[in-house]
DNA sequence: CCAGACGTTGTT
DNA sequence: GTCTGG
DNA sequence: CCAGACGTTGTT
DNA sequence: GTCTGG
């Protein structure tokens, strides 16, 4: 699944990815967590804009559910009321450069693993956002993350893993005029499929206080297939 | 009809 | 808002 | 996602 | 254990 994230490139890496568009004044994030704001395209919009993440509904009373909002299983999205909606019209890109996956390890610890595309450029997980009018008639804008089930490389590590669009299928992703075939992975970053580089980077990004580069400093270099299990007591063989 | 839910993840 | 359960 | 809190009453 | 905050 995706639970934090990073975005640390440079505006002409984002051009280079996304096309060119006018990036608002930014700090460099390496510790996105849920209820933040975070950066995001819109189909319909010329413009990038921040929303909260974790999804608050329109319809919602209060904002209390949205920590728990913050991904939408791509299996179900289209069938789901908080989701279907918004899938045929408010479909999104949520810009990173990286993400976090937590591996539980034997001892009951949670290590964090950081998964980048190679060279670490940019990319955009499939969103879906809403607006929300609060009590007082503020307009809050908010999204989610999609997730899939986790391919055979990552399965060893985590169950779920977020969804990247394909920079090919980004135009598509975000023109809900066009159909998105959620069975098919015509649109899906290939190497979510086929595997990531990823690397060991110590505890220190558990704590959302700590935001910095050395969140995603990496202790130990991994590539796809390389993924260690480590099974429970009693689950030895 | 009205009332109440509407979501994900992980763990067992 | 819209769907489900009673 | 993880970390950290998790409660009431009455009195100042 | 479960909820809230970031």
């Amino acid at each position: 699944m995706c639970g934090r994230f990073t975005l640390a490139a440079a505006d002409h890496d984002l051009d280079g990815v996304f096309g060119h568009y006018s990036w608002p004044e930014r700090r460099l994030r390496y510790n996105i967590a849920p209820t933040q704001q975070v950066l995001i395209l819109k189909g319909n919009s010329s413009e990038p804009a921040w929303v909260r993440w974790g999804l608050v509904p329109r319809w919602a009373r209060d904002t209390s559910g949205a920590a728990r909002m913050i991904n939408a299983r791509s299996e179900t999205v289209l069938e789901k009321p908080a989701f279907r909606d918004l899938m045929s019209r408010s479909r999104c890109l949520v810009i990173a450069d990286g993400f976090y996956e937590w591996q539980l390890l034997p001892d009951g610890k949670k290590e964090p693993l950081y998964f980048q595309l190679p060279g670490g450029v940019p990319f955009g997980f499939a969103g879906l956002w809403d607006t929300w009018h609060d009590p007082t008639g503020q307009i809050v804008e908010t999204c989610t993350i999609l997730t899939r089930a986790a391919p055979p490389w990552l399965g060893a590590i985590h169950n779920r893993c977020p969804v990247i669009v394909d920079r090919s299928a980004h135009k598509r992703w975000l023109d809900t005029a066009q159909k998105i075939d959620m069975a098919s992975a015509d649109w899906i970053e290939p190497l979510t499929e086929f595997g990531l580089p990823y690397a060991r980077v110590g505890f220190r990004v558990n704590s959302v206080a700590n935001d910095d580069s050395a969140c995603r400093e990496v202790h130990t270099k991994k590539e796809p297939g390389m993924v260690e299990n480590h099974p429970r007591q009693g689950e030895l063989f």
